[in-house]
DNA sequence: GCGACAG
DNA sequence: ATCTTGTCGC
């Protein structure tokens, strides 16, 4: 299908049309987590996108899609291979969220355009990427304690293209950054409020199992291989 | 050429 | 992402 090196003209084509400003509803009244899981046996994944009540992060819709991966994993093509899945489960979904995060960069990104901007701009919906790992940008004198932010700098441009964010006193922090319609400090204080409990925003947590869920039911529920000879 | 490198 | 129980530390 898509080769890699039409995948960078794409996102170089792309890039434009992010916007990094507020563009959302006053007040958010829900918000959508989306993640992604992997069959180590076969090439099946599947995608799953959950969408909460933004104050009581009650479950209030859930849509998945298995499928077989369509494109290899390349740092700085991730969304060509996570997308698909979740553009379907998305599709599916009966509640349409105020905004949505997504499991890894925005314009944190060699090229500012990562998973968050590419699901944003092709939606048209505020995205905000939150990775569990650094993918580039460089940061210094992040705090130990839940709240401390420090900026994650471009190694080439020196601009300012994200937050390391410390959600959990003395835990790995994530990496918060625009993905479309999101200002980046918006982006800071919601991944903040969402990531209640643990590390990881509660959405991303949630979207994560419910993806695990997909998989497994549509193994089972699927053709012959496992189980009786 | 070598190391880094979202999930 | 995935392989995976116990174990070390706060
Ligand atoms: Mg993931």
């Amino acid at each position: 299908m898509i080769t890699p090196a039409e995948a960078i003209t794409l996102q170089e084509q792309l890039r434009a049309q992010v916007i990094t400003t507020d563009v959302l509803p006053h007040p958010i009244r829900t918000i959508a987590g989306t993640d992604v899981e992997y069959d180590k046996s076969t090439n099946l994944i599947a995608g799953s996108v959950v969408v909460m009540d933004y104050n009581t992060l009650a479950v209030l819709a859930v849509a998945s899609h298995c499928m077989e991966v369509t494109f290899p994993y390349i740092p700085g093509l991730f969304s060509f291979r996570e997308m698909p899945p979740l553009l379907e489960a998305y599709r599916q979904l009966q509640v349409e969220p105020d905004l949505i995060i997504c499991d890894g960069q925005g314009l944190a990104h060699q090229r500012r355009f990562g998973l968050a901007c590419h699901f944003g701009v092709t939606l048209d919906k505020p995205v905000i990427g939150c990775g569990k790992t650094r993918l580039c940008g460089e940061y210094e004198n992040l705090g130990e304690t839940r709240g401390s932010v420090a900026p994650l700098i471009a190694e080439d441009d020196q601009a300012l293209i994200g937050n390391a964010l410390r959600t959990r006193d003395g835990i790995n922090p994530v990496f918060v950054s625009t993905g479309h319609k999101v200002s980046l400090a918006t982006a800071t204080d919601i991944v903040l409020k969402i990531a209640t409990q643990y590390r990881l925003p509660e959405t991303t947590r949630l979207a994560d199992h419910y993806a695990r869920l997909a998989l497994l039911a549509y193994k089972s529920g699927s053709k012959e291989p496992p189980a009786g000879i």
